[in-house]
DNA sequence: GTCTATAGCCAGATAGAC
DNA sequence: GTCTATCTGGCTATAGAC
């Protein structure tokens, strides 16, 4: 909204739609109406719907990975970054709670549009975080573990809780409420199993 | 195939075409090619796609949940039973190698097809392995956790990484048999993290 | 650059012969 | 029950006026 330009709006409404229905499931027409304006317009920007879905595509990926990088590298302590990970990821979710899912869904459906991101250059800065664990690691602080393991597992147990709500909520035959109150319980669950897992007890 | 009548054929090939492709993406032509017979039979069979579609999430989820079941609530020992998720479920994707990444895809996607899983009666049967998780802890086995909790971790450390393993492999430029590497490294993993969680050393 | 109108195609669904 | 042929609607994409 505001001052972007034709284009970006158009993308802003490309995002709401895609994430939300897919690349299938979406329909030119309501990207137009969500942008407020014509169907033409959007070929006359995107040409296709394809160059538009790869281009909100791109952009979620180089939306998230500076977001994760943020947390991964900057200046604290490594069982401070792991602490902080779950509010940010939470707070990312409300600003963007269909991009995750959104991601994953459509880079397993077509293996295509792995090349979307190999043509970009917003790569996790994963240098960093390595060098911090193997530090820890030397230091005699953590015991031995493989920076990609850990944050692999971070990932596994902060993400995956929201993407498979509506299936383990059929599983445990949990409401939405009771639902939540898990989540909120694990803020501390999965700093604790993490950090209990690698810190060495003196 | 064999001697499955037509309407379980139907079925069989609805299941490819559609754990592959997703609601939207799949082609009726395409699940009829699928299962070599003709377009209108499928329509005779099941009526609709959505209604096609219904019988296929349905009988995705009636497949997991017991698969699940199996391996939480047999005789063994709970430390056992954390052992041994990992080779099962990786048996299973082996079997179902899109089923998982479906259901969570279709679930999210339309809130609706939660009422089907809701007339449905192949819930988990979580009680026992709860009734396990607090024996241990009465008898001072392992520290207070709540089963509901431990579940999810095991769902979220066994599970998410093969769900987003396109994007993992993104975000760490790793190349397919750098990734499988790392994931035979977490068979071990997991287990360790887990249990090593919730025993109390003595 | 922005619109209206429409081309052209393709998918789901059905009619009706066998 | 199984097929071929076809209807009908909706979708992407474009032509062309302004």
């Amino acid at each position: 909204m505001k001052d972007e330009g034709t284009e970006d709006h158009i993308l802003s409404a490309a995002e709401k739609v895609f994430q939300r229905k897919g690349m299938d499931g979406a329909r030119m027409q309501e990207i137009a109406n969500e942008a407020g304006i014509n169907k033409a317009m959007l070929h006359y920007y995107y040409r296709s719907k394809r160059f538009l879905f790869e281009a909100v595509l791109s952009k979620a990926f180089s939306l998230i990975a500076p977001e994760i990088n943020r947390v991964i590298n900057d200046d604290t302590h490594l069982f401070q970054k792991i602490e902080n990970f779950t509010p940010s990821y939470i707070n990312f979710l409300q600003k963007h709670p269909y991009l995750p899912n959104f991601l994953i869904q459509e880079l397993n459906r077509d293996s295509d549009f792995i090349g979307v991101l190999h043509s970009k250059k917003d790569f996790l800065d994963f240098q960093k975080f390595q060098e911090q664990v193997d530090r820890e690691i030397q230091e005699g602080n953590i015991r031995p573990i493989k920076a990609e393991q850990l944050f692999i597992h971070l990932l596994s147990l902060n993400v995956f809780p929201f993407l498979a709500a509506p299936l383990i909520k059929g599983f445990l035959q949990l409401n939405g409420s009771e639902y939540k109150q898990l989540m909120e319980e694990r803020k501390e669950e999965v700093t604790r199993i993490l950090i209990n897992y690698i810190k060495i007890k003196e």
